[in-house]
DNA sequence: TTTTCAATATTACATTTGTAATAAGAGTTC
DNA sequence: GAACTCTTATTACAAATGTAATATTGAAAA
């Protein structure tokens, strides 16, 4: 059982997945990155990532004079985490509505159907 | 394709499934319902309530000198804009991470199980 | 070594969220 | 009809979020 950090805002999810793709890096490189999907100042985007370093998922440490930033945790636990938020909050703890969901509007790629099939499968033995 | 409304947080989400279950109801009523998962004074439900009228996921209406609140979306609804907004926060579209999550934790009822099956069905045909 | 440029640190400010306090109106009770 | 009670309306205030401006520092360039 991991220990469970406060919730991430979508704006911070979306430099989570940056820095989990990058690994270590300057706040440059991820504000670069990060300006290709919506346009903010150098600023914002350091404010985002101390306020990250604040809640525990991200560590930073000097290089000469700048600072590189890096994940604490893996992008799958903070999943883990996100998820039984989710399941937690807009579902009651049961599954149906999510998967009923895809029933009526996603189509499936091989891997997800893969991902299903052991999900059922195991799900069936025990 | 229906209006997607702003988000709502955890404790909005938390009223509106008690309005979904209630139906029409009384802020009266709808305080002492959440009162039970948390104490709370009936002036912060209340705001809550019309916070979530200028949202526009409750409507209300007069009955005599009260307001009766009631939703103006179904939950299902709601639900679908809520894990379309998830799966585009948190997964980047694609489902795997969060069937494995699954796979590795939870232990499937027989409903969800059904649900489950109906949509590998439904995808592999096609 | 002075200027310049980029990164860092500090401060700011509006909006949203969570939680109410307080004031004002209306129905009910003596 | 004055007092009490419940509801409503108005206002408040701190924490979190989104976005930055400004000031300072430190390296690089001239």
């Amino acid at each position: 059982m991991q220990i469970s950090k406060k919730n991430l805002s979508k704006t911070e999810w979306s430099i989570m997945k940056i820095c989990w793709k990058k690994g270590k890096s300057t706040a440059r490189t991820i504000c670069d990155e990060s300006y290709k999907e919506k346009k903010r100042s150098y600023q914002t985007i350091k404010t985002m990532l101390d306020r990250l370093v604040n809640k525990g998922y991200l560590k930073r440490e000097k290089f000469g004079p700048l600072w590189l930033y890096e994940p604490t945790i893996s992008r799958s636990n903070a999943l883990t985490n996100a998820i039984d938020n989710f399941v937690d909050t807009v579902l009651d703890n049961t599954l149906t509505p999510l998967f009923s969901h895809f029933v009526k509007k996603e189509k499936l790629s091989l891997e997800e159907i893969k991902a299903l099939e052991k999900l059922i499968k195991k799900s069936k033995e025990e």
